[in-house]
DNA sequence: CTTGACCTTCCCATGATTGGAAGGATTACA
DNA sequence: TGTAATCCTTCCAATCATGGGAAGGTCAAG
């Protein structure tokens, strides 16, 4: 299977695979005589669970971790565990990061009349001196639920 | 007042200043005879009004245009308000996903005995050719607070 | 006058991904 | 068999905002 092939079937585009393997996620593969890179299925299914892994916003360092453990019979699964809530923290402190800035944004965008007049207190924020308004986090979570 | 004293003053590095000088978002500024670069307090307003812009999460060509928006005493409310919101839908897409990423997670840790045995579900789900099992909206919304 | 703390420009690195150019290989079809 | 289309290869560049660092000039305090 060429790398084309290997792409389409497991969803990483042929750049990526390539990349993968200049950076040693993947191991250098067979190649034909005339240098292409040849596939089998079992390398196809490591490039899906790369996806899979990308997917779900695990970084390259942390799918090498895990391709490493995933190979491992011996492996014991903390060690997975562990990578796996290491990166549910860093999705939730992204989250809370984010609906701080949206649910600010809201409100003051909620205050803007939004016609064709020029006072805006969207801008008037951003010129203040004073310290952003924080809506609290509670506040902030559940006013960027209600409009999502 | 020179480039350290306004990066200090405003929140915005030294490095950013001459970045943001260098791509055209402030313009150049005035340079003493050994070519320091001079600024005024109107420049450190206009700095931390690009770092609050910043804080919010607004790209730097969306800086642009607020700032440019803030500079026209003629601009329509209305202008800035589609800026906001259209960050803030862009921002509330990206939550989406991280929370739809963190629950999927979750969901595979808590079935995750963690302990020295190699048995593990968030291996196998990732080794799987099923599809990632998406906990639907609501569901991966209220549980991605749950722990929060 | 020296020392330390500033400033300048220039280049490089990040992370994951895409785009493209130049050139060789393979395949499909007339 | 010729040729055109479609693959493949490597290499370089760009994204986005930011930081690190080198080499060298400037300024202020002691």
């Amino acid at each position: 299977m060429n790398i084309g092939h290997a792409a389409a079937a497991s969803g990483v585009s042929a750049k990526m695979i390539r990349y993968y393997e200049s950076i040693g996620l993947i191991p250098r593969t067979v190649r034909t005589e005339a240098g292409y890179r040849v596939y089998s299925d079992q390398d196809v299914h490591t490039l899906r669970f790369i996806r899979r892994a990308r997917d779900l916003g695990f970084s390259v360092e942390q799918i090498a971790d895990l391709v490493s453990l995933w190979r491992d019979r011996e492996r014991a699964s903390k060690d997975v565990k562990a990578i796996a809530l290491d990166h549910v923290s860093v999705l939730e402190r992204k989250i809370r990061e984010l609906q701080e800035m949206a649910s600010t944004l809201k409100h003051l965008a909620e205050n803007c009349s939004g016609d064709s007049r020029p006072h805006c207190p969207i801008l008037e924020e951003l010129a203040s001196e004073e310290p952003l308004p924080v809506h609290g986090k509670a506040d902030a979570r559940f006013s960027a639920l209600r409009g999502a």
